[in-house]
DNA sequence: TTGGCCTCTGTAAACGTTTACAACGTTAAT
DNA sequence: ATTAACGTTGTAAACGTTTACAGAGGCCAA
């Protein structure tokens, strides 16, 4: 009876449909829509039954082109975007950009075939609103190329000069850790690392050098290269059964490493926590279900995304402009079954 | 030398920009960019040059108000996307639309809160070319809301009346792993469901009740209620530990509910395989690293979200109009150590 | 030479909004 | 009574493209 939504398949009502039907100018709608408070009460409501009766939906594309906004924010990922923590992080922007009418566009950032292109492109488009930088694409050296366009930018799990970034307090997270298991008796320690160039590796791994430099005479720590995925977790897993003396803990760049390097060191009879101690990074969900459950430093992943969503968006409303620093949020340790005293020596 | 992109950072350049730098029009341009074999080549050459001096980039607001198509769609998802299978899912069809010049769009369909209003707005706000709904969103009943505005739709996981869609042979493959199992002696199963509307959960359950019908003599097939969680998943396991028949074969409709129900049976003394067999679902990377390594389902989810975006955008190219019928892919069953001969009897 | 056809370009009209500006009516202040 | 100020509405000009249409040549056949 009341809408007419189902009528005919021609063409979607416009602004000026509206219009007529109200009997008022375009002007009108479009201010009893985006500033009601400008118009008279008796109008904005003949407005809004116009509206309600034909079932009238702005259109999009035309906002944009003569008003200032899409609402619409670029999310440069990389490839690995679908892992846990990844995910977890984009459902924390895309949360808080929905919540104040904004949606997101992954735009994938491919390390390995170089089509650096691409994504400036998609900037100076018009598309975009704002940027939001995730791990990983501000290692890639073309990190500053995302500032060039000009759009407000944020980065989360990274830093990029001049530009404001939310963080967490990874070194000093990782250090607690290695404090934790140095505590409970553990002298040499192997650190299963991120790709070199990776801003999350570098904050950890210095951390970690400079809390083991001051105990050089009493402690060792190796490294192993990884890159993030349970594939590099596994064969740092071969190398360390390989190696003649053998770290009694393990501090993993993250818990999918961590996983799959207990995944092949218990197949080769290593005791987790008996033999070898391991301390994974993210807190994903599936920590909880390995065996042993896995002791890790927890990431606010949904926050992390969230708070970067919020701080791009508020420098997209013209606050806190100035603000061109870091947000730092807190990890916290979480002790489960994979980590316990050292071994007795020899 | 070259390039002047860095240069003044007033307004992006548009095309009357370029036009006149090559001392052309406007048409000539759009033309030569967009069709370039209309135009002579030594014409081209001027406005590609041109088109490079001045790091041109066509505005996207106007070549959708103008044009047909925004090279945008709306993936219709459930708050749960970032869990793992449905990340892989969104993972292959972000990567089909990028290969193709398109984006992605997340449209949360919040269960919970009923604001099912909303996601007809975007889709009339003419901004999307074309529509996916994921798994779960079709059997929110407003399934049949997201054909009206009359947007090319195709629905992945779950079947929308009149609407092409991709699917795995789900029904088949739960009744090979039940066939596996029963040829390995088990008599007594229990089922691990989804949510009681969603579309995959009635296809298992149907299929397993039809394969279970013509064995009623010599087998029983109970079902307890999840919604594919680990929570669920672990709640289940209370209830089977206190029944007082326990079955020996648990088939789950989801890895995250199997591998959270093994957590807390084996906690409680009971043993995978030994005491009770387990059957994930979905072929999650975690089956393989759990303990014990789960037996599941493998669905192609890469696969999946890769084809269903094939096939939506062959529909808005305008291929394809006819075919509106399902496209089914095959899952494969993954032997692994969380199934085994069913205990001796008593 | 002339007409017709074909190929390549340019002109200008959309597309559906937002918004600066002007116009109008009303109220308050002088 | 005159003017200023204000609040509300309409007019019309953008925004940056694409594309229908027309026009300008060039070529070929008659």
């Amino acid at each position: 009876m009341a809408s007419v939504r189902g009528g005919s398949r021609d063409k979607p009502p416009s602004i000026v449909d509206v219009a007529q039907h109200a009997g008022v100018s375009t002007a009108t709608v479009s201010r009893a829509l985006a500033a009601p408070e400008q118009v008279r009460p008796a109008l904005r409501e003949r407005v809004e039954m116009a509206v309600r009766d034909l079932g009238y939906r702005p259109n999009a594309a035309a906002q944009r082109l003569r008003g200032r906004r899409s609402r619409l924010i670029l999310v440069v990922t990389l490839t690995r975007w679908s892992a846990p923590f990844f995910a977890e992080v984009l459902n924390g922007i895309d949360s808080e950009l929905a919540a104040n009418g904004y949606a997101m566009i992954l735009g994938n950032l491919d390390l390995d075939r170089r089509q650096d292109g691409h994504l400036v492109d998609m900037m100076q488009s018009g598309r975009f609103d704002g940027v939001l930088a995730l791990a990983g694409v501000a290692n890639a050296a073309n990190g500053h190329e995302l500032k060039e366009p000009g759009l407000p930018l944020v980065s989360i799990c990274s830093e990029i000069q001049g530009t404001p970034s939310v963080l967490t307090d990874e070194g000093e997270s990782i250090v607690e850790a290695a404090e934790h298991l140095f505590g409970i008796g553990h002298r040499h320690f192997v650190y299963l690392s991120g790709p070199a160039t990776n801003f999350s590796d570098r904050s950890r791994w210095d951390a970690l050098k400079a809390y083991f430099e001051a105990k050089k005479d009493e402690c060792r720590l190796d490294r192993i290269e990884g890159d993030f995925t349970p594939r590099s977790g596994a064969a740092a897993a071969e190398r360390f059964l390989a190696s003649l003396e053998r770290p009694t803990a393990v501090l993993s760049s993250s818990d999918e490493m961590a996983i799959a390097f207990m995944k092949v060191a218990k197949h080769a009879g290593v005791h987790v926590p008996g033999d070898v101690s391991v301390c994974g990074f993210d807190g994903i969900d599936f920590a909880d279900y390995c065996e042993p459950t896995l002791t890790t430093i927890r990431q606010p992943r949904f926050e992390l995304g969230r708070t970067g969503a919020y701080r791009l968006l508020q420098i997209i409303a013209g606050h806190s402009e100035v603000d061109a620093g870091r947000t730092v949020l807190r990890n916290t340790l979480c002790l489960r079954d994979s980590t316990g005293r050292a071994p007795r020596h020899g």
